[in-house]
DNA sequence: AATTCATTGTGTAGGATATACACAATAGTA
DNA sequence: TACTATTGTGTATATCCTACACAATGAATT
């Protein structure tokens, strides 16, 4: 692939060779800066995230860098995409981490993708079930893990990841979660199973159905879901229009 | 000022002249990146802000850059030790600012400095005594402003301003304040003053002690402060210990 | 010296909210 | 048909938040 090409892309940038990136990344991105995506999701009563694994290499979160004519925001829009296929989802920028150190041991990079990078943390909620998870040119692999059990991860990343989940952790304080996570119609256990493991520890099944009842944001469906080898459970739904309000302007407490 | 001093700067780097900053900016500092302070104090019940007028040009955030070993807090704390005199401070990264299209207008650059920048952006607590504001060599003025009454701000400061006291004003709802804003010794109606002058919203006098003692996070004196016009108010100070504690560890409250 | 004024110090009652906790109903399975 | 794990539901208690009033004080004024 040519200079030229790498000026003006015609199509499918984001497919630029790992040869083309090392020799001329800072034709098309702004060099140091580099943007990456905690995704997670939630599957049979797990949080989990989705890693990607470079070729004969270390796992790592997926990411990418910004082009010049770019918002940040929308590189990491567009890296998600890449990844999951999904666009119109939940993504929040969380922290910056910008210590020299971060990537020591850079033995993987070379060229321009061995400077020093400042990386911007997103963090992104999405509905497990709608992802086809998709490897990159630079790496082999690309799935799901739970937050509990993910490998070593290469540079910073695992702490990129502990940070996203804490940034996560404290905003159930002001903002309710689960419309980004959970499929359309969902039962209360579901939506208690991911709280307690964004939280990391159980709650109360009653005090958590009135809590989450007088928020005013669920619509207690007719019908109930049947399958379970037990007692069926009530479907609920959100309501969009009372769940996007606070989502905004926050949940009560506080000053 | 020649190329090679740039490279090797043997003292002062900080007071680098503008016409080096514009030709060889990227010997020192990493492309596309700045960083900018958002400097609180508090003096006579106002909540201020720090500052700067370029020469012939409008008022803008104490800002700075980022050298190629050095880390992105390191730079925000030196930025802030030039214009303040100050070390040991509070000093929190709150959000990067990435639009392409955020310094629009940028007629009063040439040169590296012209580029686009992605700035991170970091909010300071100061106690406003202990500041002498500096100028730099590319402004003609420093001073602190009232928050309610700041002037025009170039490119997007303004957004960068609200944004920074918006996450101070939601950290108040999990942190205590005041430590860094206050002088060692002050009295309760100072106290619920900051906080009111943060929040933008009065607060009844009684329920806001008996909170922030319930905080137990105040030494109560056995000294008044004399002077004022009226009844002495006792003297409290923060103990340190506690406070440290409460800040690490966040207020109840919550999941 | 007495009065005035703005401000400080202090407590309680009522309402709202959070917490702890138990038993009957049910869907599948054995 | 019985069993088992799970769901649905309410109340009593403690805790927290909110609203609210009056006496004491220190300086300034007369």
């Amino acid at each position: 692939m040519g200079v030229k090409s790498l000026l003006m892309p015609k199509r499918k940038p984001e497919l630029l060779s790992p040869e083309a990136l090392r020799t001329h990344g800072d034709r098309l991105f702004l060099s140091h800066l580099s943007v990456d995506c905690v995704i997670f999701g939630f599957h049979e009563g797990q949080l989990k995230v989705l890693l990607l694994k470079w070729k004969d290499g270390p796992w790592c979160l997926p990411g990418g860098f910004i082009k010049h004519h770019e918002s940040v925001d929308h590189a990491a829009t567009r890296i998600l995409k890449e990844r999951t296929g999904l666009d119109e989802i939940y993504l929040k920028q969380f922290h910056a981490f910008g210590d020299p150190q971060r990537e020591r041991g850079k033995r993987y990079k070379q060229g321009w993708i061995a400077n020093r990078f400042v990386t911007i943390g997103y963090y992104a909620l999405v509905e497990y079930s709608k992802v086809f998870p998709q490897p990159d040119l630079l790496s082999s692999e690309c799935k799901w893990w739970d937050v509990a059990t993910v490998p070593d991860l290469i540079y910073d990343h695992k702490q990129i990841m502990t940070t996203a989940l804490e940034t996560l952790r404290l905003s159930l304080n002001d903002h309710p979660v689960g419309y980004n996570l959970l499929p359309l119609k969902f039962t209360m256990p579901e939506l208690q199973r991911l709280y307690e493991t964004i939280l990391g520890q159980p709650l109360d099944r009653r005090n958590f159905q009135k809590r989450m009842l007088a928020l005013d944001i669920l619509v207690k469906l007719k019908e109930r879901k049947t399958g379970g080898a037990h007692k069926a459970p009530f479907l609920y739904r959100f309501d969009k229009k009372k769940y996007d309000r606070a989502m905004k302007q926050g949940l009560v407490g506080g000053w």
